[in-house]
DNA sequence: TTATAAAAAGTGATCGATCCACTTCTGAGC
DNA sequence: GCTCAGAAGTGGATCGATCACTTTTTATAA
């Protein structure tokens, strides 16, 4: 099987000879076409498809310092950002990079190495860490490293914490409705995103002066959790509404209350998080958040570019973005009926 | 911004003179540690240290030709396969090779002009297409590509179709309920699983000697296509059981029922495929069937990497991969009560 | 024509590693 | 002390492009 015939692809010397003209020729035929006159020109296409030559990029890589590649890394695990990646591809290749995806398995620290090794292997122009990376140490400085929750940066600068506005949004319009005894369900504490809905949920019931039950989960994003949490409260709780760390999330509660013969959203509000599709046809359909991941991906690609070209970096996507939706997992409680 | 020191990395040649050694020998330290005396192990490492090198992979590439890097291409789209690719990254990564991706957007024949590219760029050492690239033309024979949907080619072989069994066992089980008349929702035909499951699910129902009111949707593998096709039913079509194109598609189906006032699975039985975990927790959960996609993502690698190696090709994952799940969402028909 | 500037093409060095063919050490055996 | 084999180390070529210069050709004006 490897006895294929071991023909080594052309080069441009061998272009060069074939069209009888310079090496040089062929390169600047290569990077502007224009430059060479008619006649050159013709002779240097013909030997380019008749030898089917295509520049080794590697080679060209090693010349010009320049790899025109970007990596992406993201700690291995069950949850994969499949939305904001495929914009930040599609934004990437646009812009004439290519992509390069390293899943990482281990700890903050294991992944800050990886990611030095990365920066000085001379692979990549910039890197995109998807998943917080840390502040550890020595950090490269020989190519731009950018993290995906740069906005949450960007807030934090300002004193603010991402999703804030939501969370917040979200108690008040329960609140409206008569709720006033409140339960987090949380998702994977170690996102800054789950971390930052917490904070803003407790901050939010203290200063609207409602009650919350407490907040449980928070190990992963599962519907096991939600279910978990449901249905280990006590009768006695109170609770009539559920924050829920995500759309998935908020599915278990529901179906949780469901076991324990609470109904939704008779007798409990859900508000789910990412405007899942299967959030939109389950029954009852989740009230939630949409969050358009693909600005946001598209977001951190721009922002990397603008690193590397020293460029000033791009306004963050606008905070809007994320919308409140409204479907039939919520309503007022029991008692305001 | 850009005006950052500017330099350059430590070079093999500086560590050697660092060293006090030629540059041979840290190359070949850099190769086997063992192949130098002790007391000048010990000088290398130290001048290794201090200068902080790193090897540039780009020149070492160029050198030996090899890139340690696969490429997976998958057409740009919303449906991402992400937990296939994550496994696919694991199990590279764990053999020494980087991935990258390459989403491409267009059809068939642009996805098979970038691939030939790709594969004669000397950059990637092996492509393994998500999307099927079809049969076009000339294909590069410098770098081995393998479809992700390759043991359905090695079923097609024997003359089989792919998830045959799975979409066979389905409807038996759901005529042994007592189901006569059935219809199938369909995901995107421009998927091959989409294709085999309609064509089997066809082949089943007249072997069996069962009605069919057709195939419906087809478009994609939308929840909306589901619910579309269900509400789109005359009223006296007759249709007991639905088999789905996935998960998704079922759930659309089960609201689509419910807002034409079929309950779920007492007037309808649904039965999705890929046991996402929505389904779990839905209501009613979902009937479907487990696919290993993980397996999947490891043996289209392993695939690559043996055609690269010129190794044996591995076994085919078992076909019982895929396991059937009964939950609430199928019942006997109402006139079987 | 010829002088001259601009455009086009050519020469050889270079990027940072590995590999090949040698040369120099080292130490065992006599 | 000498020989000699094997281990250790060296110098220079090489991979396939681009780049900085130099040289040749072409176009324009006098």
């Amino acid at each position: 099987m490897a006895g294929a015939a071991p023909k080594r692809p052309a080069t441009i010397h061998q272009v060069a000879s074939l069209a009888g003209v310079s090496h040089t020729t062929v390169s600047r035929y290569l990077q502007d076409k224009d430059s060479l006159k008619p006649k050159t020109r013709v002779k240097v296409e013909f030997a380019i498809k008749t030898l089917d030559y295509r520049p080794n990029l590697v080679a060209r890589s090693m010349r010009t310092r320049k790899t025109n590649r970007l990596a992406i890394v993201l700690a291995a695990g069950p949850y994969f950002p499949g939305r904001l990646l495929a914009a930040a591809f599609e934004t990437a290749h646009k812009a004439g990079y290519q992509v390069e995806v390293v899943s990482i398995e281990g700890g903050p620290k294991v992944r800050a190495d990886r990611i030095d090794d990365l920066a000085e292997s001379g692979q990549v122009e910039g890197i995109l860490a998807i998943s917080s990376i840390g502040r550890t140490g020595r950090r490269s400085r020989r190519v731009p490293i950018v993290e995906s929750d740069i906005y949450d940066d960007h807030l934090r600068g300002k004193g603010e914490l991402a999703n804030a506005a939501e969370v917040r949004a979200i108690i008040q319009h329960l609140s409206e409705l008569g709720h006033r005894t409140f339960l987090h369900v949380a998702g994977a504490q170690t996102h800054t995103s789950a971390r930052n809905r917490k904070s803003v949920y407790l901050q939010t019931i203290e200063e609207l002066g409602l009650r919350s039950f407490g907040v449980l989960g928070g190990d992963d994003w599962s519907a096991q959790s939600g279910y978990d949490a449901i249905t280990s409260l006590p009768d006695d709780c109170g609770v009539t509404a559920v924050v829920a760390g995500n759309d998935g999330v908020a599915l278990g509660v529901v179906r949780g209350a469901l076991a324990r013969g609470w109904q939704v959203p008779r007798d409990l509000s859900v508000f789910g998080w990412d405007d899942e599709e299967f959030g939109r046809f389950s029954s009852p359909s989740l009230s939630t958040v949409a969050i358009d991941r693909e600005a946001r991906g598209r977001y951190a690609i721009h922002h990397l570019l603008a690193e590397i070209q020293g460029d000033p970096l791009p306004e963050p996507p606008s905070r809007d973005i994320n919308r409140l939706i409204f479907r039939e997992s919520t309503a007022p409680p029991p008692t305001a009926q």
